[in-house]
DNA sequence: TAGATTGTTAATCGATTAACAATC
DNA sequence: TAGATTGTTAATCGATTAACAATC
């Protein structure tokens, strides 16, 4: 009996569930039942069981869910507990903020090194780290493991960052260039786009005040 | 005959295609067929065919689209013309890089002003903008028009400035703090979390690592 | 006109929800 | 045991895809 493939709705509520149990951890809750978490993500108590069980039974009829249990298992299921190595390719805001962002190395996220191409940033120290010359890329990557690569560069150099991270082995690469960034299908490529995130705000803005 | 509600995913395609069709417009094409942008963007050129006509007939039978046409329809119906009035709240690593990204107010989104309760951080220099003292957060937005506000708060704050931007009228809030922010029916809410994208990222590399 | 491609309806597929037996 | 809540299957709903008539 072949485990059926998870679907990647479910999969993207994984990060979610998450979040809620480490803030209901926080609050010093101990069990919560479907119907409870329902309630606090806006999710239908038959949503939530139904995607906890594609990957096993986490809960206890009559009971709820432990809170640090479920936590712990999603932590499993999207192994947060492996190190993660990444590097991220321009250092412009984008790239200098995310570089920063402490929550990353708090799941095993760890930014190793960040380049650019601009000689004004070269030699920049930005957090821990300084900013590299990216003509050393290939070599860096020859040298070390990286598992992610950050794209944060301006759209038209987007894509030719990208082959050259695929060229040099990487896997997985996120990308907040305001470009669809294309790779091999033996890579996952999350594009982010945040302006698609605000345009999207924007109309559903607009409808409401068109309602009213 | 009342026109059909248009779906999310719909609406959440329609930034991809005016994006693709920005690029397709600086390479110089002038027209394309659905098939032919199903190709560049992954899609089924009937999903893009059933996408465009929610909104109207923007093609040609025998011709296709023109590409200048279709994006200016398209930024009609996210009404990118107008101009929108944002202003963010936090100004740490993810605050500061959005109060410098130029991508926004070339598509009509302005960045008026920047908060933060950091001492340290008030009256910086952060762009053409200087940060203000969050506790002018209430007089600012009576006196000016916002229509979007970002939240880039450490999570612990992020839903007291919900709270306190919509008790002030604000409609629209742009989530990035990693904490999922509830908001009144009136009131639309963009939780960005950033680290989401990361982790489903990080889950589908590792499935593909396992197929290998 | 012939060829191409849209607009639109119907068919399919998959995701969400409902229901309830299992069981703690 | 009785009450609560899960795990799981079946029903529903909605989104995607296929098909083709309309038409440029």
């Amino acid at each position: 009996m072949e485990k059926q493939r998870v679907s990647d709705a479910v999969i993207r509520r994984l990060p979610r569930y998450y979040r809620q149990l480490s803030q209901l951890e926080r609050e010093g809750v101990l069990r919560i039942s479907s119907g409870q978490l329902s309630r606090l993500m806006s999710l239908t108590a038959s949503q939530i069981r139904h995607d906890l069980n594609c990957f096993g039974g986490f809960g206890q009829q009559g009971y709820g869910y432990s809170v640090k249990g479920l936590k712990s298992a999603i932590a499993d299921i999207l192994e947060l507990g492996q190190q993660k190595h990444m590097i991220i390719i321009g250092a412009g805001n984008i790239g200098q903020a995310l570089a920063c962002y402490e929550g990353f190395p708090r799941e095993g996220f760890y930014v190793h090194a960040i380049f650019d191409n601009n000689p004004r940033l070269i030699g920049k120290t930005v957090g821990r780290l300084q900013v590299s010359d990216i003509q050393e890329l290939e070599s860096y990557l020859a040298a070390e493991k990286v598992n992610i690569a950050v794209v944060a560069t301006p759209g038209e150099f987007a894509q030719q960052t990208a082959d050259r991270l695929t060229a040099c082995g990487v896997r997985a690469i996120w990308n907040f260039a305001p470009i669809d960034v294309a790779a091999p299908n033996n890579v996952v490529v999350e594009n982010v786009s945040l302006s698609d995130s605000l345009y999207a705000l924007s109309y559903f803005m607009n409808q409401l005040d068109e309602q009213a």
